[in-house]
Parts: structure tokens; sequence; C-alpha cells
DNA sequence: CTTAATGCAAATAATTTGCATAGTC
DNA sequence: GACTATGCAAATTATTTGCATTAAG
């Protein structure tokens, strides 16, 4: 993982009294090593598969740590379990889901982005998270 | 309930050739007189006492339904249980959601509109349903 | 009468928690 | 050493399902 990831996880955990921890370290790098979404079930069991001793109940509790440090955050809601996407710098993006291929497509679009803080702007609502999630069928499965 | 939000469900029954129960009548009298939001656990708690015989299961098997039938739609997501809202005749509405007083404030906006339908063009994208939320801080709670 | 719908309780799925023990600061 | 984090298994929450019974067409 980058050195800039870590020591901004590092930051975190330091600012709120919390210990930098083998479980820590390696759901840090789990996570950021998945390409894309992922899922906490998913990650526990990559771990799990690695020979790691970091159980499933240290996955659930550091998740939230990681979005509370900015570095990932949770994607793809409307489904009954967690998703999760590692915040690269690349710029605030949406997504399109294929309800019949399943495939999600990650997409930028500033008009887009413009009407999001027009909206939040004409309500004086200070937003902490915008999600846009379209559903529906891609091109192909039309 | 209007006579024709009755008769949509009706003729969505026949069409997939269901039957025009008890219980389905409850549930739809149910989700219809809810102002706003519902839950499917607060709705069949609703009816349980007002005596309803109609279970927990029917209104978990009816609400999807419901939703096909185009009378209701799922909301706020991201929660880890399902939220559902009549569809009136309203215009195609988001949601601002506060995170601290919990309020949650619908509205319409042009310019957003505008930019769901420019993204699914873009992108070739027949779009089922497109989810905006936007949780955050509303003007009281800054 | 035939088949689908219901109620109930048990099953699942995802996540959370209590507690004794191990690991950090 | 003091206090937090972890693993494990049990608890919770929301939802789904199997099955015998009841009701709709």
């Amino acid at each position: 993982m980058s050195p800039k990831t870590k020591l901004q996880f590092l930051d975190f955990l330091k600012e709120q009294g919390l210990k930098w921890t083998f479980g820590r370290k390696e759901v840090l790098r789990e996570a950021l090593a998945a390409e894309g979404h992922f899922e906490p079930e998913e990650l526990a069991y990559r771990l799990r598969k690695r020979g790691s001793r970091t159980s499933k109940a240290t996955v659930y509790r550091t998740l939230p740590l990681l979005v509370k440090a900015g570095l990932i955050k949770e994607v793809i809601h409307g489904e009954r379990h967690h998703h999760y996407e590692y915040i690269h710098n690349k710029n605030d993006h949406d997504h399109l889901i294929c309800l019949k291929c399943g495939k999600i497509l990650e997409f930028e679009d500033d008009s887009l982005r413009q009407a999001k803080e027009k909206v939040c702007r004409k309500f004086d609502f200070q937003p902490q998270k915008i999600l846009v999630e379209i559903f529906g069928y891609c091109r192909t499965c039309q």
C-alpha cells in the first residue's frame, strides 16, 4: 500500500487514540488490494484463505474506521450487504449498475456534479455523502 | 384508497395470474395510508395492532408485488432495513437525509433530473431505478 | 376442485456484541 | 502495567422459507 495511505490511517488512529494493530494493518492492506468494490465477507474470506489469523469480527470492526479515516467509502446501497471501495485520488464518481449482467460501470459527469452542488446550496444542506446510483440495463443487455 | 390505485393493483395481479386476497388488500391499504415513508416491520406492527390477522410474512411477500405493480418504491437505501414510499402522482423526487435529526426532506430539481437523463443517454443505459440520496446536515443541524 | 396464499415457526444472511485473553502504548 | 483490540461464539436484526392449512378463482 502506498505510504501516504498508511500514514493517513496512522494519523487518524493517533488522533482518535486508537492503536495500530496487526488486524487493522491486514484489513487495510486487503481493502486497498481489492480493485474496485469489495464486501466485508469477501475480504474476510480472502484473509482467511491467506492464512491470516484476522477474524471476521475485526474486519467488521475495522471497515468503519477506514471509512471515518476517509480511505474507503460505502457504495452500491440497496442490497442487503455492504459494499465498499477504496477512494482513489480519482475524482468523485457514481455508478451505473446493470440489473441483468451485474456489471458496475463507474462514471463521472460534470453536469451531474454541478446539479448535486446546486441542490445542496438551494436547500442550505451540508452534504456528507451523496449517493447517485442508476440501476437499469447496459448497452449489451437491453 | 383511491379506486384507481386499487384497479392498478387488480390489473397487475390478473396479468400475473395472482389472486386478490384479504392479506394483499390489507397490506395495500396500510401502505397507502402511510404518509411518506414506511418500513415493513412498522407496517406489520400497525396491522397487528389493528387486530388484523395478516402476518409479517405476508407483508414481506406483498411489498415486492406493490413495487412491481408500480404503486410503491424503495427509498432511503444504505440502511439495514427497507424503506418504501407510495408513488403519488407527484413528480419524480429525491431525498435529503439529515444525519443528526433524521429528518427526510423530499425535493425536486430540474437540473438534477436533466443531468440524470443526460448520463443515461451518454452511456446508452436504460434506467430502471435512479437513486439520488444526499446524506448530511440540514439547515438547523449544521 | 385446483392451485395459490397464508400463518407460523424455523432457517438464513449479515452484522454486532460479550467476554476472556493477547497485544499495544 | 493499563487499557485497547482480538477471536470466538452467541446474540441480534431484517428477511426468507418450508409446510400444513385455508382461501380464491
